[in-house]
DNA sequence: TACAATAAGCTAAACGTTTCGTTCTAATCT
DNA sequence: AGATTAGAACGAAACGTTTAGCTTATTGTA
C-alpha cells in the first residue's frame, strides 16, 4: 500500500501539500495534475485509520436496528443513507435480532469503531444504560422513543394514524372494530392502542376489550389474532392491523376463511404497501412516511455533526391513510 | 477521552505494559489490578483508529447485500455474525438496493474503512471490476456466484432443490407444473430454471415454455405470475415458486381466486417458512439452509483471516424440502 | 518604488496505539 | 556462591495522516 509519502516523493511536493489537495484545498494546476497522476500510478488510497486518528472523525453513521429483515426499516435506512451520502457520510448497519443483550453490545461496538453518530431503533434499553454507552456520540432515535430519555427522535404519529383509520371506519357505520396491535413495551405500539381508545372515547363508543389483540409484530401473530377475532361470539365488522408482517398474516387468515376483504369484514392494513395494493380490490392501509423519516433522521444527524446545539427535537411525522 | 498514557501515569507503569495487558498479555496480579482500577476510574477505551493504524486490522467484516429488507439474508447474516462474534470479529452491513452503481460504491466504502474481509451477495458486478476494487481483501460470495470469478462462495444447491421438488410433484402424477422463477441474471435463479428443465428431461416429460414465468423476486410478480399461469388455456396442476416474496404473492393470488392449495392446485413455496407453515393445511416449501450458509461463510472468512491459502472453495449446501 | 496582502508550499509535531530489542529482578541450577 | 534463565517491565520508534506556524513568491496599492 502506498502512502502519502510516496506521493510526495513521486511529485517532489511536501506531505502538507498532498494532504491539502486530498482535503479539497487549492494547489497549483500543474501540481494538481502531478498529484493526480501519481495517485493513479501508485494506486494510492487514504488510510482510514490514520486519518481518523488525526481528525477524530470517521465520516460514518452507525445504524442499529431490531432486525435486518424489515421492509419498513429497510426503506427508512435507504432514504437516510441517500441523504447522508450526498454530504460525504456513509451509514453502516447492525442489528440485535430482538436480543436485549445484543442491543447493548452492538451499541458499544458502534461507539468503539468511532461512528460519528448513531441512528437507533430501540427496544429494551433504558435511558441510563444508553447514556452511559453512547457518552457524547449524537444519537437519533427512529420509529420509537425511550421513556424519560430526552434526545432527538423521528417517529410517525401513530396515535393520529390509528385515530384517522378508525374514524374512517366509524364513518362507514362500523362500531365493533378489531385491533391487532404490537408489543406494548414498544412506545409506538402503545400509542396505537391509545389512539384506538381515544377515538372510541371521542365518538362515545364503548371499547370491547375482546377486540384488542396484542401480537408480536410477526406474520404468525397476525394470522392467529385475526382468527381469534373472527372466532369471537360477536366478531368485529372491521379489523385494523398495525404493522407489515401482521398484515400479511391477517390477510392470509381472512382469505383462508373465505372472508372477502373488505366486503364481508372491512379492513385496514399497515405499512404493507405491496400486499395491500396487489390484492383485489386493493385494501386501504396506513402508510408511515418511511422516506421522510429517513431523510429527517439524516437531516438531524447532519445538524448535530455540524455542531448544532439546539435542544433535542422530537419529530412526529404524519402517516397517511392510502384511501378509504 | 483518556488514553493509554493516562493509564500509564495513573498506575506508574509503562505504555508497553498497559498495551500488553490490553492485548491479553501476562502482567503481575498486582499490576493487573492497578490497571483495571485505572481503566474503570478513567473510563478508558482503546482507540480504534490508533490500534488499526498500527495493526492494520479492524476486526470487522463487511457485509454487502442487495437489500437490507430480506428475511432470507437477514437470517444468513445473523448466523454469520453470531459465529464471527465468538471469534472477536464483528460484522457491519451495507446494501445497494439493487442499484449497480451503488453496488460498486458500497464495495469501495467497505474497502476504504478497512474491513478485514467482505461477505458479498452480488448482482451486477463483473469479475474484473470486483477484483480491482477489493484488491487483496478476502471476499466470500454468498447465495450467488459471479461468472468467471474464482473465489470462495457459499451457495445453496438450487438445481437439486428444484429437481427434488419437481420429482415430488411428478410422483403425485403432475405433469404440467408451473414455475415462477427469478431474474435470469442471478446465478442461482438460472440454476433453478436449469433444474426445472433437467428434471423434465430425465423423466421424459416435455417442457411447456408457457409454464415458465420469470419474475423479479418481489411480491407483485409472484401474484401476477401465479394469475398468469392460471389464466393459461391449459393451466398447470401444480405450481412451484422460488423465493420468499413471490411465495407470498402467489399464495395471495390463489386465495383470491378461491383456489384451494394444495387440493386444487398443488403448490411448493420457497424460503417462506412463516407463511407456508401458518396456512391451513401447511404448504410444502424448499428451505434453504440459511443458518448453515451463515456459519459456513463465517468459517471461510475466519480461515482466510487466519492466513489460509487454500484454493478458493465453492460450497454448495443442500436445501431441503420441508415435507410433501 | 516600497510595502502590505495574498497565495502556495514547507517543516515538524502530534494523534494513540503496538512492538522490537533491551534491561531489570528474582528464581533455579550446578 | 556464581552462573544461567525466565519473566516482567521498559524505552523508543513506528504506523499514515492532519495542521499550526512559518517561509517564500506573487500581486495589488499608495
Amino acid at each position: 500500500m502506498s502512502t502519502i509519502k510516496d506521493i510526495a516523493r513521486e511529485t517532489g511536493l511536501s506531505l502538507a501539500t498532498i494532504s491539502k489537495y486530498l482535503n479539497g484545498g487549492h494547489v497549483l494546476d500543474q501540481n494538481r495534475e502531478r498529484i493526480e497522476a501519481a495517485i493513479t500510478k501508485l494506486d494510492y488510497k487514504v488510510n482510514y485509520f490514520a486519518r481518523g486518528l488525526k481528525t477524530n472523525r470517521s465520516m460514518t453513521v452507525g445504524v442499529l436496528l431490531p432486525t435486518i429483515s424489515s421492509p419498513f426499516f429497510g426503506r427508512v435506512v435507504a432514504a437516510m443513507d441517500g441523504r447522508l451520502r450526498q454530504c460525504g457520510y456513509h451509514s453502516i448497519v447492525c442489528s440485535y435480532d430482538f436480543d436485549p443483550q445484543l442491543e447493548q453490545e452492538q451499541l458499544r461496538l458502534l461507539v468503539n469503531i468511532n461512528v460519528d453518530a448513531i441512528v437507533f431503533v430501540p427496544q429494551q434499553i433504558d435511558a441510563a444504560t444508553l447514556t452511559s454507552i453512547v457518552q457524547n456520540v449524537p444519537v437519533v432515535l427512529v420509529d420509537r422513543a425511550i421513556p424519560d430519555y430526552r434526545c432527538d427522535a423521528v417517529v410517525a404519529d401513530s396515535l393520529n394514524a390509528i385515530y384517522s383509520a378508525m374514524e374512517a371506519l366509524f364513518r362507514k357505520q362500523h362500531s365493533r372494530i378489531g385491533l391487532i396491535v404490537g408489543p406494548q413495551d414498544i412506545s409506538t405500539a402503545r400509542e396505537r392502542l391509545i389512539g384506538y381508545r381515544r377515538v372510541h372515547e371521542d365518538y362515545h363508543i364503548p371499547v370491547d376489550e375482546e377486540l384488542i389483540q396484542v401480537g408480536n409484530y410477526d406474520l404468525e401473530s397476525g394470522y392467529r389474532l385475526f382468527n381469534a377475532l373472527m372466532d369471537l361470539e360477536q366478531p368485529p365488522s372491521a379489523v385494523c392491523v398495525t404493522n407489515y408482517d401482521m398484515t400479511v398474516g391477517a390477510i392470509t387468515a381472512a382469505h383462508e376463511r373465505g372472508i372477502a376483504l373488505p366486503e364481508q369484514v372491512d379492513f385496514i392494513g399497515f405499512d404493507n404497501i405491496d400486499l395491500c395494493q396487489v390484492v383485489t380490490p386493493p385494501l386501504p392501509f396506513v402508510e408511515q412516511p418511511m422516506d421522510e423519516m429517513g431523510r429527517e433522521a439524516a437531516r438531524i444527524v447532519l445538524q448535530r455533526l455540524d455542531g448544532g446545539k439546539e435542544p433535542p427535537q422530537l419529530l412526529r411525522l404524519k402517516s397517511k391513510l392510502s384511501h378509504v
